[in-house]
DNA sequence: CAAGTTTGGCTAACGCTATTAGCTTTAAGC
DNA sequence: GCTTAAAGCTAATAGCGTTAGCCAAACTTG
């Protein structure tokens, strides 16, 4: 039997093509191991164990939005950054749901954890764009959490097809875009109507 | 061997707070027969599969977030409705998260399904407070959409502690209600900075 | 009240999944 | 070239969802 020369990477990569197919409920460790030639528990000397997989996969798909809004966003700022950050995340997810899908639910196990890197690296491209925005010093996390929230609600949503999104939600992400510049440029903290 | 009087409504519930102590992806057909007094097989007399019974907690959950925003705006309107939504949506979600989970991908099957009904009901309610705000007609369905991404984004992150969310998720969700207050309030389309 | 019928429980069994144990062969190091 | 660790394999176990078929409890009907 000749080796396959896999390791902990291709084991989850393609465990991460075949989510974005299938469905991330869907991916098991035999489809994985078919897709990659290999018997069943041949895995197991590369990855410790389903969750694992998952946690791999979350960590992949976290790093990878994280680039892509870094990539979208380089070289713009104020509105036009954030038009490209809001597009470049929505259509990763769309690209990738079985992946980002794994991202949801998944707990970063401590600092050092990959996940968690991946995630400060997301948040470090989400704050980057928002440096743009004139908001107060003590009010940037809670900027950071309000957007991606937005961002992250969205994803999940239209991936799931939370409502019946007859064709327009082009249309909706467009006014979206436009709603989170709103609440980020007229930043009054208490302003009642 | 006495009955134990059960129907689909009461093993749905029973299953709702079991995902709620332990997780709705740990719930399994064994561990709520355990808690029913009953037999795994037993359950298949009133529901047909544990999909199924997923779908049955996510309708339950839909409603009683639908029921519970209704309820907290009752008799509100504008900012003080925005702000009881929000707060009664994030509560719910917070002390039903296992529950709430399972309507993250959770498709309807078609417009008589329940789990559509219970959609529409979270429709209108948030609809109702939205009509506080001076919207444009064609733009109430980005709106919503817009709102409920938002709720929905941060009702997820939260409940999966998707940041470290170190105490002050308060004080973030506070801002949140203020980010949103401002999106809706100045609407202008194409407004660029 | 008695007989029949439906309903809701049970045990037994099947297939699929993740996972472990232990063997064998490959490839790499000295 | 020999040793050794890594990477594949088969075989086996345990736990899940699900189905089949039996049997008693409750409802129906005269």
């Amino acid at each position: 039997m000749p080796r396959a020369g896999l390791n902990q990477a291709t084991v989850v990569a393609a465990a991460a093509a075949l989510a974005d197919e299938i469905g991330y409920s869907a991916v098991t460790m035999g489809l994985v191991a078919e897709r990659l030639g290999v018997r069943t528990p041949s895995l197991y000397k590369h990855i410790g164990s389903l969750a694992e997989l998952g946690h791999g996969i979350a960590t992949l798909a976290m790093t990878e939005a994280a680039d892509a809004i870094r990539d979208a966003v380089s070289g713009l700022s104020g509105r036009d950054a954030l038009d490209a950050m809001c597009r470049a995340y929505r259509d990763y997810v769309l690209k990738h749901p079985g992946r980002y899908s794994a991202t949801t639910g998944e707990p970063a196990t401590g600092p050092d954890d990959p996940l968690a890197l991946a995630g400060e690296r997301a948040i470090g491209a989400i704050s980057a764009v928002l440096r743009g925005y004139r908001i107060p010093a003590g009010e940037m996390d809670h900027a950071l959490r309000t957007v991606r929230s937005l961002l992250h609600g969205f994803a999940t949503l239209q991936a799931a097809n939370g409502f019946q999104w007859d064709a327009d939600a082009e249309e909706s992400f467009t006014w979206l875009i436009d709603f989170a510049h709103r609440g980020l440029t007229s930043t009054s903290p208490g302003s009642r109507s």
